[in-house]
RNA sequence: GCUCCCUUCGUCUAGUGGUCCAGGACACCGCCCUCUCAAGGCGGGAACACGAGUUCGAACCUCGUAGGGAGCGCCA
């Protein structure tokens, strides 16, 4: 049989950092073995699923190139088959109604509590064969089986084995008609002939009751891997405090998805000393059955550090489709000015995110009207910055072509002219085209402002020499 | 309270009884390179939670202890 995983978030928010790294494990031992990726949203709980959170899902997933073989499929759209189910399993014996109230159950589970047991339902309705009727409390509860107990060999934690004695009769189907998580899972993973269940280990302590339920079905059971938890730097849960916890604002941060899938497959996964893995080397190595047991941190700047190899490694070309992204998101016009390529190749040994990187693109693109006060008081209120500049710009202004290499000889010419170092000449300069006294080499900085603009802010730095 | 799970440098991890007085990466510090800032190169500090046991030998096996996490819903 062919293997199929899936991922089936709730649609109550955007995709976050837990999910997505959820949704790569699950799309790459999909690839990694030939077999196909469904996505499945679970949306039975009404009161907090919304059509906005789908998007903000699809989107994520998208922005992320987690494609899926198979679906959507929404649960709300199957709610028939659920029923079906049900229905089955109440024939079979191995389902009854029950109608205590929210009140009573509440009761029970304060009575075993003070025994010290776990809360849980008694199962007073178990066996009392209560027929069908209209009534407010009425839910549908599996007969879990009371003796033995319940062994699977997860993926990744090993060998998981609970007693049936812990477990209650959960409900399958809840007063409003909606089924429970733990009932829609189980049919629909069957149903979907799901032979990997990859989900976050918040589950572990569901899988023995799901097991039942597969068993009473009558279906096999999936091989199942609990991943662990991505905690916040501080190691505790990961949540809004810790800035970005959604996907997509990772994107707007500056980020590459590939940097952020390499990220996020390392975090919990390994290949010997390898940090850097391209797709296709993700999917050819990786392998459910390596990944850790314990939760691990997330960790922004090993993020930005990838962010900035992929900056430096990717073609500029795609580099700069990126950029221009951010560039736009910071108002800045690319439509005069040098070419993004020749800016990326400029900056990306100097930013680690793309926001970064368009800010500082911005001094090419925007006429410079800010000089640093104390970049103007260090280096142009010098006893050489005159003829530095004066020198620099007659240089610039006689040279043939307008390249980096011809530019580097002519602010070299310029040095030797009025006998100075590079320090000398280069700082003024660096000023006069930035207005800062931090920029990617001379000769890189002058060549992206263009010769007509570049002796134009040398004029300007001129006037204020003195 | 009960059940289940986890524990190697600050962080991500390698390591599956001897090759480990524990390797790599991020971060940090230093040096080199250098027109600034970076990038890069070289180097440095930094960990097997604790205690017993098994064994000729334990980071690796067993048992305890401590710490952390998850779950115990008509939420997923």
């Amino acid at each position: 049989m062919s293997v199929r995983t899936r991922f089936a978030p709730s649609p109550t928010g955007y995709l976050h950092i837990g999910g997505a790294r959820t949704a790569l494990y699950c799309w790459l031992e999909a690839r990694h073995r030939g077999g196909e990726f469904v996505l499945r949203i679970e949306d039975t709980d009404r009161e907090r699923s919304t059509d906005a959170a789908v998007q903000a899902i699809l989107d994520g997933m998208s922005w992320l190139g987690l494609a899926h073989d198979e679906g959507p499929y929404y649960q709300t759209l199957r709610m028939d088959r659920y029923k079906a189910v049900a229905e089955d399993l109440l024939k079979a014996g191995k389902a009854y109604y029950a109608y205590e109230s929210k009140e009573e159950i509440e009761a029970m589970r304060a009575a075993a509590m003070a025994k010290g047991d776990k809360p849980r339902y008694d199962g007073r309705a178990r066996d009392a064969n209560l027929p069908y009727r209209d009534d407010p409390n009425r839910v549908l509860r599996f007969k879990n089986p009371t003796a033995g107990s319940v062994v699977f060999d997860d993926q990744v934690k090993g060998r998981v084995e609970w007693s049936n004695a812990e477990l209650d009769d959960l409900v399958l189907i809840r007063s409003d008609g909606y089924p429970t998580y733990n009932f829609a899972v189980v049919v629909d993973d069957i149903d979907m002939a799901i032979t990997e269940v990859i989900r976050g280990d918040d589950h572990v302590n569901n899988t023995p009751r799901q097991v039942n339920i597969y068993h009473a079905l009558g279906a096999s059971v999936p091989r199942f891997a609990h991943l662990p938890m991505i905690l916040g730097p501080d190691g505790q849960k990961l949540s809004k405090r810790h800035g970005a916890v959604g996907v997509m604002q990772y994107r707007d941060d500056g980020f590459l998805p590939h940097a952020l899938l390499n990220y996020l497959v390392r975090l919990g996964w390994s290949h010997g000393d390898q940090e850097i893995f391209s797709i296709a080397q993700m999917i050819e190595l990786f392998d459910i059955a390596d990944v850790n047991k314990s939760a691990s941190r997330f960790d922004l700047d090993k993020l930005k550090w990838l962010n900035q190899q992929y900056l430096k490694s990717d073609p500029p070309d795609e580099v700069a489709a990126h950029l221009r992204w951010h560039m736009d998101a910071q108002g800045i016009d690319v439509r005069s000015g040098p070419a993004l390529a020749d800016v990326v190749v400029a900056l990306r040994d100097r930013a680690h995110t793309l926001v970064e990187m368009a800010a500082k693109a911005r001094v090419w693109y925007a006429p410079l009207t800010d000089y640093d006060a104390a970049a103007v008081a260090k280096h142009l209120r010098t006893p050489t910055a005159r003829a530095a500049l004066q020198a620099v710009h007659a240089q610039l202004d006689a040279l043939a072509a307008w390249r980096v290499e011809a530019i580097h000889a002519a602010i070299e010419a310029a040095a030797a002219a009025i006998g100075e170092g590079m320090g000398k000449i280069a700082q003024p300069l660096r000023v006069a085209i930035t207005g800062t006294q931090v920029s990617p080499s001379i000769d890189q900085t002058v060549y992206l402002a263009g010769r007509d603009e570049a002796l134009r802010r040398i004029d300007a730095a001129l006037a204020k020499v003195d």
